[in-house]
Formats: C-alpha cells, structure tokens, sequence
DNA sequence: CCAACCCCCTGAACGC
DNA sequence: TGCGTTCAGGGGGTTG
C-alpha cells in the first residue's frame, strides 16, 4: 500500500509520540515477521531501549537507539504502524507489539505478511535492501543528469524504470503514474527514447508530486489512531491512478488502461502521447 | 549489467 | 445468493 508520502505521513505522526519512550516489553506473535534477528533476540535487544530518532528512506521506516542500533521497517503492501493505548484491543493481523513506557503500545500489523522488520547494530544492514536504495527524490544531487546516467540507456518503459528503488527510491505504483501524467509521458515508452527535456521535467516533476501528495496526506494523531494507522486520504486528488475510463481532469479525453510490467496504469492518451510507431 | 520469470499472503471485487 | 477467479498501491531471488 504505502509509497513515500504515505510512509513519510507515518513518521510524522509517531515519530513525535514515541521519541523518548522506553521500549518495556516486545511480544512477538508472528516470528516470520522478522527478518533478523530471531524472535528472542530481537525482543531482548530491543527491551529497556529508548527510542531515538525515527526517520524515513524511501518507503522505509528506521527508528534509532543507543549505540547506533537501528530497527528497519518495511511495511510493503499492507503493513501498518499503530500507536495504541495497551488496553485496547489488537487488531487482527497484529504481529509484533511493542509496550512502551507511559502504557501505549506501538503495534506492528500486516495482512498479507510481506512487511519485513530488521533489527542492526551500528554498520549492519542484513540484506533489508535499504543500503542498495537510490537517491531520494528530495535529494539536493536528484537531477535529470542523475535520472538520465542511470536510465538514458535502458531498454525498459519509463514506467517499470521509476519503481525501480535502486534508482530512486519511494515511488510506487499510484505515484508513478500521477507523475508520469503531470510530466506528460506515455508511460510504455522505452527509457532510452525520452528526451534531454523530458529527462528535465521529470526529474522536476518527481519531488513536485511527492510533496504534493505528503501536504495532502497529512493527518492529526488522533485522526491517524482512528483510522487505525490506515488514514491514506490521498485517493481525492489522485488526477489518474483509479481513474481509468473517466475524464483526464487536464483535457477531458478518457483516461485509458495498460498493464506495464504486470503493473496496472492509467494514463491520458492526450497529454500522455504514445509514439507514432 | 540486464531481462524474464518465480515466489511470498489475504481479502475484496468481479463474473457467472 | 453462492462460489470460483482475479486482482491489489510491496519486494526478493534465481536463471540465462
């Protein structure tokens, strides 16, 4: 489910809440969830820790402790990060709680169990895929020259090319059409027919679009808790993802459907032209 | 390096 | 209404 502005709205939210708390107590329901290292460990390392920094990389969630420790989340399609008081009652698909000082509880649940937790030690990054990342969008180096060094080359749509975290990290599949729309570009085309200004306007269009779409994610932590750490109120201003066969909101032509990749995508077949061949 | 394919899971939506 | 099928906004691994 959640891309970079979904996951970058959950930092916001609890990373002010949790800073300070002291991890009591970790009940772990669902080993498979953590990647490294086994349960018990995880749980005894984590135990009396208090909660430094929470920050975001791509669509990754890094929460820090003392002496450089660091626990990296994934939540992949249907993770969610729930900070709860201890009394309420858990979710279903809760599998990882952490009982924090003060009686809340930050609360790990995710029903399809792709979502990933590492726990690393300074230097460490056990294969969780965060250190093999690309550039931030918000990165002062993200250019064109970056996007065209990596991409001008490739075979690939240009669609496939932007879920590719390697390369720039966050984007996911609803974000990679709202900006392949606002810039303008058939998303099927090869990577390596897009033009030096087609290059420019994406690289524009990239970090346009995320924090666009962070501005309207944002949410109260009371409105995020009653939602149940699901609170994704971006679905009204997405202008083409969900939207096929209705009005492109630029032009008014209908909005067509093409599988890319085995991805789904919406595009306008105006503003987003298809080349001739 | 790159592309093509496989796998992991549940639940909602769809089609008959 | 019921039931089987398809699809979903994530990523990793292996093979050629």
């Amino acid at each position: 489910m959640p891309e970079l502005p979904e996951i970058e709205t959950i930092r916001r939210v609890l990373e002010p809440q949790i800073r300070g708390r002291t991890v009591e107590k970790v009940i772990v329901h669902r080993q498979e969830v953590i990647a490294c290292p086994d349960a018990d460990a995880f749980g005894r390392a984590l135990a009396g820790q208090s909660i430094g920094r929470m920050e975001r990389r791509g669509k990754f969630l890094v929460i820090g402790f003392a002496a450089g420790m660091r626990l990296i989340l994934h939540l992949r399609m249907t993770g969610c990060l729930l900070l709860t008081p201890g009394e309420e009652p858990e979710e279903r698909h809760t599998h990882v709680v952490f009982r924090l000082s003060g009686g809340q509880e930050l609360r790990f649940a995710d029903t399809r169990r792709f979502g990933r937790l590492w726990l690393v030690k300074q230097g460490e990054n056990e294969r969780s895929g965060i250190e093999r990342l690309g550039k931030e969008p918000f990165d002062p180096d993200f250019s064109a020259a970056y996007l065209q060094s990596r991409l001008g080359k490739r075979k690939k749509t240009i669609k496939e090319c932007l879920l590719e975290q390697r390369v720039v990290a966050g984007i996911g599949n609803i974000y990679s059409d709202e900006i392949l729309f606002r810039a303008g570009i058939y998303p099927a085309r090869s990577a390596h027919s897009l033009t030096g200004e087609e290059w420019a306007r994406l690289a524009e269009t990239i970090p346009e679009r995320l924090s666009y779409f962070i501005e309207k994610d944002a949410v109260t932590a009371e409105d995020y808790w009653q939602a149940r750490g699901r609170a994704y109120r971006n679905a009204p201003f997405l202008q083409v993802y969900g939207h096929a066969g209705a009005r492109c909101p630029v032009c008014g032509d209908t909005l067509g459907h093409l599988t890319i990749g085995g991805r789904s995508s919406v595009y306008c077949p105006t503003c987003q032209k298809a080349p001739s061949r």
